[in-house]
DNA sequence: TTAGGGTGTGGAACCAGTTCCAAGCTTCTT
DNA sequence: AAGAAGCTTGGAACTGGTTCCACACCCTAA
């Protein structure tokens, strides 16, 4: 038909013969072959496939009824050399154990809103240092090779070096800022974030609202950046209503879950006793009632709590926590859409978004 | 150099000229730039790339120091056409309402084994009705096209239309089996699940071990078959020992942790009174757990707890629940190591693999 | 009647790798 | 010394959609 004898039939045969036959794809349709079929260039059915540029109706129509007939799905990798473009972005979460169900929230935002797209979701994790210099970081498979995907989106811990890693191998991202540690201020990029500090300032606006005066601020380890941030919401709380801050810190570093359980002591033993405790995250807050349990002190009664976040603990807990509500799926949606924006226009200036959060009355909280 | 005037420069001088400029892949480089630099053919670098075939030690390195240099890195697409693998797989999740850490760890299993073979997992999702006849159901994106991933893992809850869907596609897949419903039993395909019948069995003998007589099984709703499957784990254990096996199951339909918190009154009411509850999964024994402490029963003291999945739950409540554990990394693993078999081996008979699991001792049982 | 504009269509050239044949150069065998 | 065999290597042909030029055709206006 074109060229010499077809070299693929003269593979198959030999295959065939001495019984080595793979077949891993049992012989796709190709464009050509539906050409023919429906007595048409190459180019019309390109045409009718991109819906793009004007092919005559009854044309169009014998096309698709022959692709049906045919069975014919375009091949995704041709497509996409020309179109230079993968559809496809990687969700990297990085320096997690496991993919906690608050960033599986995330994943799962980004991929609701990317298939409503036709755009697909890869998910890839890493693990590095804080210390490890850029060129060392060992970036998974994924971006290794080029035109895989077209953009990133960046959860987890995120500390300079690996946006540095990103930046030199020239793939566009957007990164999750809340976690984003030890980041100069002049160091710009695109992200996504929720409000750490009016969060936190809401929920001790309520506190105070409902007559509480001695309010303590559990916050573990202050110096991760977003904790800082609740912190000086909260603290901000107690300024414009003349209150007096108090924050817990850890002495030591430990899970959040330990330092709730182990600075409940701290907390009671204040003079005058605090009448409620802010928590700098519901893991903190779960420490804290589970010891406060065990110590037969009563929530609400005795004392009252917040927390921040809204994870699954909170629910659980009895009665249930009242806390600061992360939209998990909205900030997974909103990276995605700032990620093709950054696609459709490279040259556009960085973003950083940052997302309200909602405060959630539940249980913990009595009235004083 | 070849052909006519290149039609590539054309176009990006008009694009200047009328300042559209979109710029969106900085025009990479190709292995026939890389060829030219190294004074090599085409071939060459391309059987360097592939360290497959035997190229001289000096002309690999002189090849291996022009891509360095020029910061090639081979156009992903490209490379699937020919080797007609996309070497990816897609993850589907269908009929959750999102993606719980149940799920979550089978996802980060699979791909922490894939990416140690480079291969790469797309994330997806799908919401369909048991009752939707296999050609209505409207696939996701990924599935839509055709040589984008090699294979498919099944996830959350799978019923017969499903898998008819996407054997008309002839889509290689795994299933994660326990959540399977309503398969006849001589449909054959690859599975991977854990063992709920052993397990359950497992913590019955464990109970008994520690002396108790009375034991209740709540069961919830037992059509599901992974529950009846407990159930019966339940059961074999009572009867070895000759005691008496008391299903409680649910009256309608409502969450497992409802089911656990209202059928309290039906376990407690019974004569005698059951001494243990063994809990169909770790969020009915959460309910119940609940329940027992806002009647002030205290667990183990007045009744001993066992769960089954080990859930984030179960190290939540207070004391930790002993339940069964189940390894959910390790399942996402054999899940990508079985559909990696079925891709090079596509006539392979089918398999089943179900993976043991382990009874955890925490804090809910006591010894009568 | 003819020029001009718009629509519809075929197909060659293209993308960026891979594959394989042929040919050049050694080295080994007889 | 001639031929065989092995190792390298270049490059044409290939993969399968996309793009764009050229051309056919139809309709309208002068």
């Amino acid at each position: 038909m074109r060229g010499p004898v077809s070299r693929r039939s003269g593979r198959e045969a030999e295959a065939t013969r001495d019984h080595i036959v793979m077949e891993v794809v049992p012989r796709k349709t190709t464009i050509r072959e539906v050409a023919q079929a429906a007595a048409v260039g190459v180019g019309t059915i390109s045409r009718v496939l991109n819906s793009s540029s004007q092919v005559s109706r009854e044309t169009r129509e014998r096309v698709l009824e022959t692709i049906r007939r045919l069975g014919f799905r375009p091949n995704a990798q041709a497509r996409r050399i020309l179109k230079r473009r993968a559809e496809m972005v990687c969700f990297l979460l990085s320096n997690r154990d496991f993919l906690h169900p608050f960033h599986a929230r995330i994943l799962q935002g980004v991929e609701s809103y990317a298939s409503g797209l036709k755009q697909h979701v890869l998910f890839a994790a890493l693990h590095y240092s804080p210390r490890t210099p850029p060129d060392r970081i060992d970036l998974p498979p994924v971006l290794q090779e080029h035109g895989l995907i077209d953009g990133l989106i960046l959860a987890g811990t995120i500390y300079p070096n690996l946006l540095r890693k990103i930046e030199s191998i020239h793939m566009p991202f957007v990164a999750f800022s809340n976690n984003v540690v030890g980041m100069s201020d002049e160091q710009q990029f695109d992200q996504v974030g929720f409000d750490d500090f009016n969060g936190m300032l809401r929920a001790t606006r309520y506190l105070i609202g409902k007559g509480h005066r001695q309010i303590v601020f559990a916050g573990g380890d202050i110096s991760y950046p977003w904790l800082r941030r609740r912190f000086e919401g909260y603290r901000q709380g107690m300024r414009e209503n003349k209150l007096k801050a108090v924050l817990i810190a850890a002495r030591s570093p430990q899970s959040f879950v330990d330092f709730g359980q182990k600075s409940i002591g701290r907390i009671l033993s204040r003079q005058p006793r605090p009448t409620a405790a802010v928590a700098g995250n519901d893991e903190i807050a779960y420490g804290l009632w589970r010891s406060l349990r065990r110590h037969a002190i009563k929530v609400p009664d005795d004392i009252s709590l917040v927390g921040f976040d809204d994870r699954e603990e909170a629910v659980l807990m009895d009665p249930p926590l009242s806390t600061v509500r992360v939209h998990k799926e909205e900030i997974g949606e909103a990276c995605m859409k700032m990620l093709l924006e950054r696609l459709h226009h490279p040259r556009m200036t960085f973003s950083h978004r940052i997302l309200p959060t909602e405060f959630v009355i539940r249980g913990t909280v009595r009235r004083l």
